[in-house]
DNA sequence: CGGCTTTGACCGGCGC
DNA sequence: GCGCCGGTCAAAGCCG
């Protein structure tokens, strides 16, 4: 299979979606949209997921929350900031899922970690197989799970479960760097260090 | 030859 | 209790 670099830029960011979870959490997301020269734009989300619905709440105030309680998962070109509020930091681990419904011709979007396929089911109700991949990383859990929209199969539903225990093989730490992130880069908060020179 | 995908079998949860 | 369905396993095949 072909591990192109460049996922479709011509795929739109379309809806957050949501996390299923059985805590009363209140997730606060926001994105970035990348565009091709680099420039950004914050986008208020519109959950319109049956599914529990995050609470898609105020976009641009990244610097009022703690960098720490923060996840952020780059699809292509998207890069998706989950912010826990109520100090959920710990409730990151396992068992999270975050699902992205995005545009896409591609089944699987570069999103910088490396993945192993170990399934694949063709779903009831829906024309479109399910993929299963687990993180190839040893010691690493995370599952996702790819499957096209039943109703629209030019949509791509990715859903990630858990949470990395390592960082990804291309990182750019959001605190140094622009938010120009080359396609296929994770983008993740940096480590406790408050000494930068 | 090693790593990855494919694919049918198997298993557990859940609803009837 | 039974059957359906989603998720995972694992053997075989493929490809670089």
């Amino acid at each position: 299979m072909d591990s192109s670099p460049n996922p479709n830029p011509n795929s739109n960011f379309t809806s957050l979606l949501y996390h299923e979870n059985d805590n009363p959490f209140e997730f606060e997301l926001s994105d970035y949209f990348i565009t091709d020269d680099g420039s950004e734009e914050d986008t208020v989300l519109e959950s319109n997921s049956p599914e529990k619905v995050i609470d898609g709440g105020s976009a641009g105030s990244t610097s009022a929350t703690p960098l720490d309680s923060m996840q952020v998962i780059v699809l292509g070109n998207y890069i998706f900031i989950i912010k826990c509020k109520n100090g959920a930091k710990k409730e990151m681990g396992t068992g999270h899922r975050v699902a992205f419904r995005m545009q896409s011709e591609l089944e699987v979007l570069d999103d910088g970690f490396k993945w192993r396929k170990y399934g694949k089911k063709s779903v009831k109700n829906s024309p479109n197989p399910r993929n299963y991949y687990k993180c190839s990383n040893v010691g690493c859990h995370v599952k996702k799970r790819v499957e096209r929209d039943r109703e629209d199969s030019s949509y791509v539903i990715t859903t990630y479960e858990g949470v990395h225990n390592h960082e990804s093989p291309c990182i750019v730490y959001y605190n140094r760097a622009p938010l120009i992130i080359p396609s296929g880069y994770a983008l993740q908060a940096p480590p406790q260090s408050s000494s930068s020179h």
